[in-house]
DNA sequence: CTGTTAGCGCGTTCAC
DNA sequence: GTGAACGCGCTAACAG
């Protein structure tokens, strides 16, 4: 191992020093792009080694070659959905060679735009956002505010005025597995989920625009929050009630309905048939029927479209995953 | 809406001559540290707005205010256990006004070499790492290596030579629901999990070094990877024979295998008691008691140390919660 | 209180 | 092929 040099302040002047050259002739062999003797390219490179040089960004960066780096904005890492696409986005970054700086927002605005300042500050190559968004105007505004600073890529969501946006079918995804479920011969459909007052989110207003779609008509719903509990109570509220189906926004919402009807001594599916949205690994644990939604390829696409410089509304497919909560009726 | 400037070009000096002061000034009223006449700050705030300056951190860090900068390495977000860390040390880095790097390696040594380069140059204030290790030589010299450029704070691993970590009281939370099983009658208990051949990492052999101290001996142990199918297919194979209660490594070995005692007709707890380990959200679905690892303190913990510059070797408690999972024998 | 100026570490013309 | 010198945008003395 080559003489570390601890808190490794070596600069090129002391690696051209030790070598003997100039710093340019420094900077040529570690730039690779310019000619150099090779006798003369050797030495540097032992100087280099037994320093134990690294290059500083900064310095790199402020003379005019910035390395590429792409943030990734989301409201929590915990939400499986959203390191799911956090993990597509760091892979895409790594192929393309860029730094993936991954920041948390809590869903606060606030938090939100302290991280773009610092994203700004950092002079990121790109930012991709995710996470539930109401789609009101004062929304809207403040997208296009952010978008001035650094080149934005909307993920999961509509775009809004010149900021792209990469986004899955989730409406189609929705009318699919309502059909699913009607094709199984339910009539009285459940949709569980939404907000218990005000507007919903966009993800939450197109799933139910793609149940109501298949159905033919506004259909029966119970607001619940994204979460397995607030599942379990909202569906405890609606019971007993006389649908043969539930339609859970989310696999975490399925997971409470699932929890609910049992103890209400329901089975499912034998007594009610049940159907999720994400296709998180619980789905699988749970045997549930379920939507897939391509996070990671969410994540990656974002990643392309950000880098590429596109302007492009792209839209990735969904598909429903059978497993064995939906019985016919 | 102040007058953008698209790329964001705007430098100091700009603003200095469309609010008629020097570079000083300006660098003044933004670093705030200095007096400035309250009319004279307020035009060059003015200028600010109007031109939307946004600092560039790679100049200022050059000029020697460097921005803390708090990587977090680990093989993949998507498991639940690092998503917790991570979501720890976001917080934590957050308060300390940092910026947090998310980075994740795959497990491949290669690549971690990689992204430490990479961090090296970016000239991090502390690279924290975590995630499953062999602790060999080998191992170890790479960790002594890979602490030599910037301050390094393992998690969850124990620490190697100079380098500190914070864990958790692994090998205790073991001992404690192994004890928890003894107590309820439980004689013949399983350990379920550990590698399927070669060394075991220190997380597993943690483990079962408590189940075996609070045993007294060596015990029954069958190996099974950290996945719930591994938890399945394992456990089957060892099925049937006459162990009473099943001590798996993980929760997700813990719904493999709860899994594989239904798929036997066998019911937890009636018939086989059943425990895993970190407490995760889908502990609570199953009812599954289990030993709870603070992940988020964790990784709270490790941002202290490593901006703090402390040494010690933290030690963070683990606890067993009860669910329903085990019932007397 | 405010302006001038010298670096921070590196890439990049230019001359040699 | 190689070296000297300027500038990237900003902070921190140092003078006024």
């Amino acid at each position: 191992m080559p003489g570390r040099q601890g808190a490794n302040r070596v600069t090129l002047r002391e690696v051209a020093d030790h070598a003997k050259v100039s710093v340019a002739t420094v900077s040529r062999v570690l730039a690779g792009n310019y000619p150099v003797a090779a006798e003369t390219r050797r030495r540097v490179e032992q100087s280099i080694q037994a320093l134990d040089y690294v290059a500083n960004v900064h310095a790199r960066a402020l003379a005019g070659v910035a390395p590429r780096t792409v943030a990734f904005v989301l409201p929590d890492v915990r939400a499986p959905a959203f390191a799911h696409a956090a993990q597509g986005v760091e892979e895409a970054s790594a192929e393309h060679g860029a730094l993936c700086l991954i920041c948390t927002t809590q869903g606060d605005p606030e938090r939100e735009r302290a991280v773009f300042q610092l994203l700004r500050e950092q002079r990121a190559s790109a930012v991709i956002l995710i996470g539930g968004v109401i789609d009101d105007a004062e929304y809207r505004a403040r997208i296009i505010d952010l978008a001035q600073g650094s080149r934005l890529v909307l993920c999961g969501r509509p775009p809004v005025g010149q900021v792209p946006a990469v986004e899955y079918a989730n409406e189609a995804g929705a009318h699919a597995v309502t059909q699913h479920l009607l094709s199984a011969g339910h009539q009285r459909i459940l949709f569980l989920g939404g907000p218990l007052s005000g507007p919903a989110t966009t993800t939450v207003a197109d799933r139910l625009a793609g149940y109501r779609r298949a159905l033919g008509h506004p259909g029966w719903t119970q607001p619940a929050e994204f979460t397995r509990e607030s599942g379990y109570q909202q569906l405890c509220a609606r019971l007993p009630e006389d649908f043969t189906a539930v339609f859970a926004a989310t696999d975490l919402v399925a997971a409470g309905a699932r929890a609910a009807l049992r103890a209400h001594g329901l089975r499912v599916p034998e007594d009610v048939s049940l159907v999720g949205y994400d296709d998180l690994a619980l789905a699988e644990d749970l045997n549930l029927t379920t939507v897939r939604v391509p996070y990671e390829e969410l994540g990656r696409a974002a990643v392309h479209l950000a880098l590429s410089g596109g302007t492009e509304h792209e839209i990735l497919e969904t598909s429903v995953v059978v497993r064995g909560s939906v019985a016919p009726f």
